[in-house]
DNA sequence: AGTTTGTCTATTGTTGACAATCCACAGCCT
DNA sequence: AGGCTGTGGATTGTCAACAATAGACAAACT
């Protein structure tokens, strides 16, 4: 089952997206059966789109950082189109919160700063409550199963120190939970929200200390959630949420180092920076 | 330093909008104290962003309603622009979900199905949770005359049968609430939220039997605020968000009187409706 | 010397033209 | 008649050229 490697990014936007949840729409055109991947490709996304969730992944990944400048020239030839599709990328991204669009001067990657992350961790955790009340209500055996397996795997991660892992395993955890809710706007939402947490590095993994509380406090989220109690689910979610703010919130400002000098430092990192006096 | 951290998403969506709560942006270059309002305008606005706003207007005042196709030379005629800009604003507004873009066949206005108001009532019940809680640690003596007045008028609209008013009223009593919690995420995805629903017609109005019974909901809400308890406070708001959920479920179906036929209805409005079998 | 003004270049904003695709309808074949 | 095929018109997708703006550097003035 590919359940996760298609969420993160899963298509902002989404013209071809809808997993289970949207109304119809079964066949890109007319009936077919089995579209070849490249042409049902075809016909669904437009360069636009495709440059769109191409700059996504370039920057989700780190590859273009936050705070540089995205010139359209540069890019259209580095990806092999006009200005005009990459400029309606950009717009997309724009609303999406990815980037920010000074009008004359340029697009740039934006970086979230702390405020807004504490801000976004609260939010989250608003929609996790949600989440673990809906889970106490309707979450399957079959369902129940799988988060547990995510959460052994988890623990083995824990035991190995292996941060890496658990810090995919966590968002895999909290996505699929998402998702079994079934509410497709809130798993939209929270999706959206998590690709803007993505920019605001300083997040990823170090300190592996931390980890043992926080996979210990998954335990008691899915023992709530099985215990069909909807206020003490959605509370474990709460709880959880808020104590990942503090958890990030108590590691600001800790010398932390540099995640690994990548290897595209030789790029222009161009602060915007204007306006010096 | 400029803090353009300024409205950071707000402006994606409504440029022009936000009347007198905005935080800042006084200045968009330099250090000009009184920029006259079309220079300002002129500055920070793009024809993509005037057409953006224009078309959500249009939207969400029904002018343009869900299901109607927006061809582009068209509105691009319409408004006096090229299709460039047009197309990015259509870009723009597809991320924000106002309309659906079917490729090689066009760009339509959305319109939102029973069940995705739905998780969008969930949703916002768990936003407006939080928003309770906030509220209750930290409104001020002076917001909490505010939303009193605006009770006060629901209430008097009430009275009157003011439907209308009362409808607006609501709106504004809720987005306050909202833009007092401090969280400037929340919101963005709240107002977000609010828009989509706006296309979800068959809502507005109608039935003002049940004012009442939001109206002293409402009164509830600021009690539980005032008592400074953010338990108390989330649970009166997540109710009556859950509550108006129900309200509309039970009115699904209900022999609506059309609000008006539109003095616009000349205009065509064919829904795609391909796919026939 | 410091400040202001003028010019120049790189980059973005906008437009119009060209190519590709879809849809409807007419004509042909069985 | 019924269904398939091919053509025509309209609309969208993409591109490349043109106009406008911002930022930087140099010259001129006080």
């Amino acid at each position: 089952m590919k359940t996760l490697s298609a969420a993160p990014s899963a298509k902002a936007s989404m013209p071809a997206r809808s997993p289970a949840r949207s109304p119809a729409r079964p066949a890109p055109r007319a009936a077919a059966p089995h579209p070849h991947p490249t042409i049902a490709l075809l016909q669904t996304s437009s360069l636009a789109n495709v440059v769109q969730a191409e700059l996504e992944r370039l920057i989700l990944s780190g590859e273009l950082a936050p705070g540089d400048k995205l010139t359209e020239v540069a890019l259209a030839t580095r990806l092999g189109v006009s200005r005009g599709p990459l400029r309606e990328a950009f717009r997309m991204l724009d609303v999406a919160g990815l980037v920010r669009t000074e009008k004359n001067r340029g697009v740039f990657v934006r970086s979230i700063p702390m405020v807004e992350a504490i801000e976004i961790f609260e939010l989250r955790a608003a929609m996790d409550e949600l989440v673990g009340r809906l889970l106490a209500e309707r979450i399957t055996p079959a369902q129940l199963k799988e988060i547990r397996a995510l959460v052994e795997a988890m623990e083995r991660a824990v035991k190995v120190q292996d941060v890496r892992a658990y810090h995919l395993l966590n968002l895999q955890f909290h996505d699929r939970l998402v998702e079994m809710a079934g509410n497709g706007k809130l798993m939209a939402v929270y999706r959206k929200l998590i690709m803007e947490l993505g920019l605001f590095r300083r997040l990823n993994l170090r300190d592996g200390a931390l980890m043992p509380a926080s996979a210990s406090e998954h335990r008691a989220i899915v023992k709530a959630i099985a215990s069909g109690r909807p206020d003490a689910a959605g509370r474990a979610m709460f709880e959880h949420a808020m104590r990942s703010k503090e958890r990030t919130v108590a590691n600001y400002g800790k010398p932390h180092g540099r995640p690994h000098s990548d290897p595209h430092s030789t790029r222009e990192r161009q602060e915007p920076q204007r306006d010096p006096r």
